[in-house]
DNA sequence: TTCGTCATGTAATGGGTTACATGATTAC
DNA sequence: GTAATCATGTAACCCATTACATGACGAA
């Protein structure tokens, strides 16, 4: 009924695929171990989280019965932990598999980047290629824009334009080695249908808490 | 009364600064004169121009006489043009002279780049040793977390971190060799106390239109 | 005369932060 | 027992975009 935010709820939904967790490691995780994406605020995080479980991706549980822990008293609020429905797990899925001009844009190509490994490697080219001639374009159009207006420009604002479009220019290179390293890895596990086959759940580690 | 975005409110005092225009124009010399920035809609940037009109700091002008064009009917609305005032300009030069986190930060830091022209030396020094060192805080934190959490990590996630760490690494070299070069600047023009002794304008050079 | 682009604006909406409020758990 | 950090949440606000509405002007 409320806040979907793209990139945080891919997020959100990714990471816990891999194992239930509660928002305040979730929080964590989204600064740390998934990239140098932004660091959402809880007053994003969490009502997105209830955005979620109402639109069935996920479900909250009862911080399960660990017996180190303090017994759950009656209406004691406690960790929420949230768990992705098989449901959630199907929308992800979707989700990954976009290959469209939103893949490719600046704020939902870092999240993309970093669920690569859930995806077949046509995907991942696809997504690859969208982007590099994304910032091709850009590219371009900086090249031009510089053309034009070259004189009436002083050095800072020179330099920061040269630097910028070298920026995207590593990022280009960047894209090209990727790209290529994934080419080289081709015909291996062709057919390989991802892990739609079984549904038992992604061996839970339990490095939760 | 309503709307101040910092950014773009800098960016539209330093560019009317140099000379008088209207919002259709100065939003395009944001997204190329001035360096890669964000462009901004109009829907942010002619409620943003009102709102600076009702600071003081910027003043709307009829288009002028210019032989060439239609003779302004009455109650027609036409371009209109911005002026900075004497106040605007003194706003301008006291965001300018800060240079404290907030110029250091992502979103500032471009714009006040872009006119570092107008700044002086000293100014430029702080502005960038804060940037630096804000990034070298950025980029430690960057290499505790991998640290941490490397063997967790699969190949993807690992790549992104070390392609935005790289990143990072890159713009603090970039840094030093600007650092480098205002220090090589040294000594010339030292007293010079920028432009507070006369109130000339700046040598309109009439490239409006 | 119609189409593109110049030019200005507003209301609704989106996506996010800040500040605040609350309380449990752990370490000292 | 008290401080830090873990943990969850809400309301008010901020910044900006989108979609919409209007209209002038020049060129085909």
């Amino acid at each position: 009924m409320s806040r979907r935010s793209g990139v945080l709820e891919f997020a959100v939904l990714g990471l816990l695929r891999e194992s239930p967790m509660h928002g305040y490691e979730l929080r964590k995780r989204l600064n740390t171990s998934l990239g140098v994406f932004r660091a959402f605020s809880y007053g994003t995080l969490y009502p997105c989280l209830k955005a979620l479980v109402s639109q069935g991706w996920l479900v909250e549980e009862p911080p399960a019965d660990e017996p180190g822990t303090a017994a759950p008293l009656a209406g004691r609020r406690a960790k929420i932990v949230y768990r992705l429905t098989a449901a959630g797990k199907e929308h992800f899925e979707n989700l990954l598999a976009q290959t469209g001009p939103e893949a490719w844009e600046d704020e939902q190509f870092g999240v993309r980047f970093a669920f690569f490994g859930h995806t077949e490697r046509d995907v991942r080219m696809r997504v690859l290629e969208g982007r590099r001639s994304r910032l091709e374009e850009r590219l371009e159009k900086m090249r031009a824009s510089l053309a034009r207006t070259r004189e009436r420009l002083d050095d800072y604002t020179l330099e920061l334009q040269r630097h910028g479009m070298e920026s995207v220019e590593r990022e280009v290179r960047w894209l090209n080695e990727l790209i290529e390293t994934e080419r080289a890895g081709r015909d291996r596990a062709k057919g390989r249908p991802a892990d739609d086959q079984g549904r038992d759940d992604t061996d839970p580690t339990d490095t939760t808490n």
